[in-house]
DNA sequence: TGTAGATAGTTCACGCGTAATGTATCTGGC
DNA sequence: GCCAGATACATTACGCGTGAACTATCTACA
């Protein structure tokens, strides 16, 4: 039996160089393989994992929204914003608004259809979530929250 | 206080649909962070993230590979090897050499200047894993690589 | 041999993340 | 009122991940 499943996984000559490498590659790993899952089901209603993304936190907030919020939600630089919102535009998932009293200001809706496909996704998504963490038993699945929460802290001031 | 970290972070106003998403977003959201982080400090070499991967699996393995092997520790695909492979060479962080016994093969090679840069880079890339992690006790650190090891399970099968 | 299929790598087109820079608009102090 | 700096967004250039289609080479089997 393998001592280590990471580093069988990867085919690692050696061990890890320390608890703290195998857990970084760990997260990296799985994130990874999880990212891969959901862009393919995304990719089956022709949105990217940005896109839904994107599509998602227009709903939560259930009112338009200004691209700089979107971004700020999303760990996301502002550039990409652009483009991103671009192609939603154009694929009529999103209106663009520009706010009357702060001109720079332009604000995000959601169309019907996008509210619609949304509602459509609704289920496989779920289902995704159960098939890749349903596994775990309750207890596991809040000390993995848990733990990364935790280890989010050292990350706390965002430097510029 | 906040009831529940991440969805403070995220803004969110509703509560997480479940705690398998509130898992899967925590693991996406503590891999982009720590992406960041990492990406910073690789750009100081003038290296990427990816780029940093490659030269790391080939000092791991002590001796030219094919571009597939290189792949496949990476979860990447094969294209996106080429074009990596090839910013790497122009930097002369590596060398290109056919097989000769089988003529589709091409090996990669680190070159001298590759190992005395990734040699240089231990220390501060060991500094940051501690930095991200090291606030996690030994018995937590294990604990995070156990659940997302198991976490993986579910995605055993790559599907074509 | 000789031809079909597998395999290694490449090329191309597209979307997205990042940094650097530019443009329009707002706000503050004077 | 006027100008400096902040702010919101856009534009450009580059690297990389993905899928689809292509080339060269090897292997198997008739």
């Amino acid at each position: 039996m393998s001592k280590n499943r990471l580093q069988n996984e990867l085919k690692k000559k050696r061990p890890f160089d320390s608890p703290q490498q195998e857990a970084l590659l760990n997260i990296l790993r799985t994130n990874d393989q999880f990212q891969n899952r959901f862009g393919r089901l995304f990719r089956e209603f022709d949105l990217t994992p940005s896109q839904y993304n994107v599509l998602r936190i227009l709903r939560g907030e259930g009112k338009p929204m200004p691209c700089q919020e979107i971004g700020e939600r999303m760990i996301q630089v502002v550039p990409a914003m652009t483009g991103l919102l671009d192609r939603l535009e154009t694929q009529g998932h999103i209106r663009r608004e520009r706010c009357t009293e702060d001109r720079r200001v332009v604000y995000i809706e959601l169309t019907d259809s996008a509210k619609e496909l949304l509602q459509r996704m609704d289920a496989p998504v779920n289902e995704l979530h159960q098939q890749l963490l349903g596994h775990l038993s309750p207890t596991e699945t809040k000390q993995l929250s848990r733990l990364l929460e935790k280890a989010r802290l050292s990350v706390q001031g965002k430097p510029p």
